[in-house]
DNA sequence: GCGACTTTGTGATCGGATGCACAAGCGGCT
DNA sequence: AGCCGCTTGTGCATCCGATCACAAAGTCGC
């Protein structure tokens, strides 16, 4: 299930309290969600909690850490270096939990070899080796939106199988690949798009 | 719905190409959506399509425009400016759609005062002020979780009724107020969970 | 050792979204 | 003018996730 980061993040603010158990109302508050999904999905997993008092939170993370597959370390490439390709590649949040970004490329020949941070930029034509030679896992695609679909042809073809998408098209991919959009003019919208009709009423 | 906006999107590409009316399938190919539902959709709004030809380009465009509140100028203003903010603030895709930052806001003494592309950051006190003279709709929080909901909290004091929230953090907000969450480190993890399980089949 | 209380796990229900299939309507061709 | 093919709009069945409610199971106090 999508929501497991959200009871692992919850877990990791009632661990820092050194708190021995965690009741299903309490995680649900944390995630923001109903008490009765919490014990559905973390039932769904297998994980035994204690009727009567509730989940073990060590015991509980461990098994949430290992189902989200946080003891592995994830190699993260990043295509297209505008602004957003920048930030990602200088955003300090994913080194915490397992992912490491390895390769940043873009198809501009003034980008290519600039550095950011302590990577340099490598050119779109290398993909294939280096996805290969540092098994990178996962790709974050942070092109303009008409380069999106080919890039994530090659991604596809060098054999990655998990993508995040922050260009705001759509890109399609064949079977047995992961792709999920973050599209941020989108989500803008859409809150103008409620505050606009709450006006309306 | 919120899927007027992928809507938006696909009739912008239809429109370059000087193309006067298009088929619900067109609509929904383009949009990586079902027919049906496009159709449902656009019904559920009242546009009328010609049965037998499709949809009038220019006449669907008015009408979602009008309906997301396109036509409009909102004015963003964005809390917390480490890399993420930054980012955000350099962002050009958003000024295309009607977006405008109008305002960068930070708690650290340390930042304000610096210029960020052609604006100059303003100290959290000034929050309502600001909201207020700027008349700011939509507000984007990119700081570090921990200060997440005392951000929103004052937002919502100083009369923001739209927020979307890049912090890793569960924030909630009164009744009335909307909150959308983006959540880059979730999505990665997503995109790891379902790899693993991939892989372990 | 027993009863009351707490909390989990899950069967049942509900609602909303999704997709199918088809009738109604429109344009174009003869 | 009439027929044919195409596309919309929508009733209906389906499905999936969310929520409720309750029995099972365990703890704590006496």
């Amino acid at each position: 299930m999508a929501r497991l980061p959200l009871y692992y993040r919850a877990l990791v603010e009632v661990a820092e309290q050194a708190v021995g158990t965690v009741s299903s109302e309490q995680l649900a508050s944390l995630a923001g969600v109903n008490a009765a999904k919490v014990r559905k999905d973390l039932s769904y997993l297998g994980s035994y909690g204690t009727r009567g008092v509730g989940y073990d939170v060590d015991y509980l993370m461990r098994e949430i850490t290992q189902e989200l597959g946080l003891t592995q370390d994830w190699p993260v490439l990043i295509v297209g270096l505008g602004n957003l390709g920048r930030a990602l590649a200088n955003y300090r949040g994913f080194g915490a939990r397992g992912f490491r970004i390895v390769a940043l490329v873009d198809a501009d020949p003034e980008k290519v070899g600039q550095c950011i941070g302590e990577m340099t930029v490598e050119t779109l034509g290398d993909l294939p080796a280096i996805v290969a030679e540092r098994r990178v896992a996962i790709a974050v695609i942070a092109t303009p939106a008409h380069a999106a679909q080919e890039v994530a042809d090659r991604l596809v073809e060098a054999g990655v199988r998990s993508i995040l998408n922050f260009a705001p098209a759509v890109v399609s991919v064949p079977e047995g690949v992961s792709i999920r959009k973050v599209d941020l003019a989108t989500e803008l919208q859409i809150l103008a798009f409620y505050q606009q009709h709450r006006e309306h009423v």
